[in-house]
DNA sequence: TCAAAAATGTTCTATTCGGTACATTTGGTC
DNA sequence: GACCAAATGTACCGAATAGAACATTTTTGA
């Protein structure tokens, strides 16, 4: 039993609050989808109440578009400690190519996120430009790579870093969110970790091979 | 104003009901995943009502299941028609890739389909025999270019069937599962008929390059 | 020909769920 | 130290939605 007197007191912490709502929210969202997940079960495993949730975000939509932006953010910050201005083009990309395997990887619920935004057609991205920009910058970084390898001779002229970024999201995306279907028809084993160093070693070979000065056998 | 006398009349016919109702399905589940889509909606766009929904697939889940597999047949319905056995093995290759990659493209619902049954962890498609049957006969035919590419020396040894379709797949299929928050990020350029032809052939080289028996330079 | 089974239509319901109304506390500021 | 805005808590509501109940028609087969 409790006393009669109840004792609801609290100290505001606005900032607080708002990242624990969201980082619950990136969860959720990322497990149960848009529609799917349910802002009262959001709202159990914070550590405030449902009306926060609609006194920050405003609404359901509010909140996963902030979830989506903040899921970005998280795995763009990762990126971003990774510098390759020091190394040879060619070392470079290879490291590049293995990183972002390797980062998307570790980042399941980033790319539930845009599996999420993408079965609903990036409606809810669009408007952010927050988000385009950090995808820019990322482009960026490859586009360097590739024009010091242009420079020196060892990667091929016409290069489309945009392409190229594609192959390697292609990919390191792939295996991450196919994981459960790819599983379940084709068994486990490409998912254990000695397989997974074979695939991203392939997943290089492959992205190098386009990249270089060399002759593709379907160019002849 | 109706006649007193209201007619209810039709005439049975179950297999074209279950079709009807399949179709929409699909389309439905495919459009908003498993819980966005309404069985209302569903039931609406039909011939019939959503009595019949509840009559032969018992409910929303079990709706869903068979529409997943019904997406399934209907695409490897396709693959089937294409027969590589004449070709030498690495025209069969290219072609597998090129065909796999423009079929994913004309499938962009089964494409969704899958999306939202890998959000969803393939539970319920960890079930269907069918599907996994289906799925095995795609690998015995890539298996079987890779086999005769290794016989007359233009396969490299150790490759494994099931990790290069993976890569395929991987390619194929972000090509149009990522589309929309691609096209949001860097522009819709890359998704235009003459870009997907250059992705396309650098998919087809990436692939190659793998297979083939030639140096890799990170093999070095 | 008629009874039983299969197929279909119509209407209603329990519940879940996003959102709101109302009440209270905290903290800053003059 | 009193007032006010910001922050938080509690209890509730209306609409949407999956599914069930009830009713009717069609087909089959003995």
């Amino acid at each position: 039993m409790k006393t009669d007197i109840e004792r609801r007191s609290w100290t505001q912490n606005p900032e607080a609050v708002k990242q624990d709502i969201l980082s619950v929210a990136i969860s959720e969202f990322a497990a149960a989808g848009l529609s799917g997940a349910r802002v009262d079960t959001i709202a159990s495993r914070t550590r405030t109440s449902k009306r926060m949730i609609y006194y920050y975000f405003g609404d359901k939509l509010g909140l996963y578009t902030r979830a989506l932006e903040a899921a970005y953010l998280k795995v763009r910050e990762g990126e971003a400690a990774l510098n390759l201005d020091h190394l040879p083009p060619r070392e470079a990309l290879t490291r590049l190519v293995a990183f972002t395997f390797e980062h998307h990887r570790q980042n399941p619920d980033f790319i539930r996120m845009v599996m999420i935004e993408n079965i609903h057609n990036a409606e809810h991205l669009a408007s952010s430009q927050v988000i385009r920009d950090m995808n820019i910058a990322a482009i960026d970084k490859l586009a360097a790579i590739c024009r010091r390898g242009q420079e020196i001779g060892v990667f091929r002229d016409g290069l489309d870093p945009v392409a190229l970024h594609w192959q390697i999201s292609a990919a390191s995306f792939f295996n991450v969110s196919n994981r459960p279907t790819f599983s379940a028809i084709f068994g486990a084993e490409l998912f254990e970790e000695d397989a997974q160093e074979r695939i991203r070693q392939q997943t290089v070979d492959s992205i190098l091979a386009v990249a270089e000065l060399r002759p593709l056998s379907s160019s002849e």
